[in-house]
DNA sequence: CTCCAATGCTTCGAAGTTGAAGCATATGGA
DNA sequence: TCCATATGCTTCAACTTCGAAGCATTGGAG
């Protein structure tokens, strides 16, 4: 049980350097995503997660299944499936199956799709350079890259979730101390 | 740079790294965000944005208007006053006049409420800690508030929208050719 | 004082998002 | 082979979110 105290080894007292360093982070992305959505959205016609879907189908080489579709943005399967549905009728991507995996479907982006990220490419990369770049010097730059980088395969590298542990016959919970 | 070349063409080509540091960043507070979410709502039974808020409250010194709870954590009117209420039927924040201005709303957070972001606030920081502190060394994350300080100031100082230019006498729209 | 625009908040309708449940295929052990 | 479980995707209902419209108050110009 996660009782009040979530564990002896008491929790570190806050750090109020990581704390604002947090809050800021988030705080600062939040307001970048809000003036990105407003660019894409008026020039064309779509949304942030649109965006990126098809900005990660355009640039990797072939056709991702939906699962590593949704698992690259960050996104709900069933949100995808939506989200699917609306570039589909859109013209923008074509689902089909997977020969080796009659259960995975295989998402491909059309001609009309790249040329779409082409089209609303050159605008974003405006508005993130005068929104998040113009503040920052080369070196912040290339810090703030590495810095993401390592967090960001820090979490890809941790268990998916709470560790699914349905495999065995073990019995799911109670671990037991240790 | 910010000549803002209207036409497509001239359009700095996509510098890869600032690109790749924009993407890894926004895909690293997506995982971020969806592990904390994961963490309020298992511990306190709230979402992100209604920490956020409760946060705001707790911290601040007194009351603040719905106009300067949406703007802090960037939302929108209509979602702020949904949220509102539900953290008012939940009792964790109160909404009352405001002597000095009768259209605006305080929000004042309650006894409750700040019970609960005390609840919370710690697992909150041990899961920040251990998603995105444990990979970076401590110059790292002075680096990263210091960046981000830079660029969230930068934002904000920005005109809000596409300058909403109707305090003088100039006429809004259909100048008249001049 | 009297308008008129600006500001603060809420209501409303449309659209997006999610987790759980459901269906179909895959896989591995008995 | 057969079956239990895992995996991939979709459907469904509930909830959340946003922008536009609406109402009330404020402030400044005439």
């Amino acid at each position: 049980m996660t009782d009040s105290q979530p564990d002896a080894e008491g929790i570190q007292p806050l750090d109020p350097a990581q704390l604002g360093a947090y809050f800021v982070l988030m705080e600062a992305v939040s307001l970048l995503q809000h003036q990105v959505e407003q660019q894409l959205r008026a020039e064309g016609g779509i949304t942030y997660v649109q965006f990126q879907l098809l900005a990660r189908l355009a640039h990797g080489h072939g056709p991702l299944t939906m699962t590593e579709l949704a698992d690259g943005v960050v996104y709900s399967r069933s949100g995808l499936t939506y989200q699917a549905g609306l570039l589909e009728k859109a013209g923008l991507i074509t689902r089909g199956p997977n020969p080796d995996d009659e259960r995975a479907t295989l998402v491909t982006i059309t001609g009309n799709g790249r040329a779409l990220v082409d089209r609303v490419l050159p605008g974003h990369v405006q508005v993130t350079r005068r929104l998040l770049f113009d503040p920052l010097a080369n070196d912040d730059l290339h810090h703030l890259g590495d810095i993401m980088t390592r967090v960001r395969d820090h979490m890809r590298a941790l268990p998916p979730r709470s560790a699914a542990p349905r495999k065995g016959h073990t019995t799911p919970a109670a671990p037991t101390a240790s």
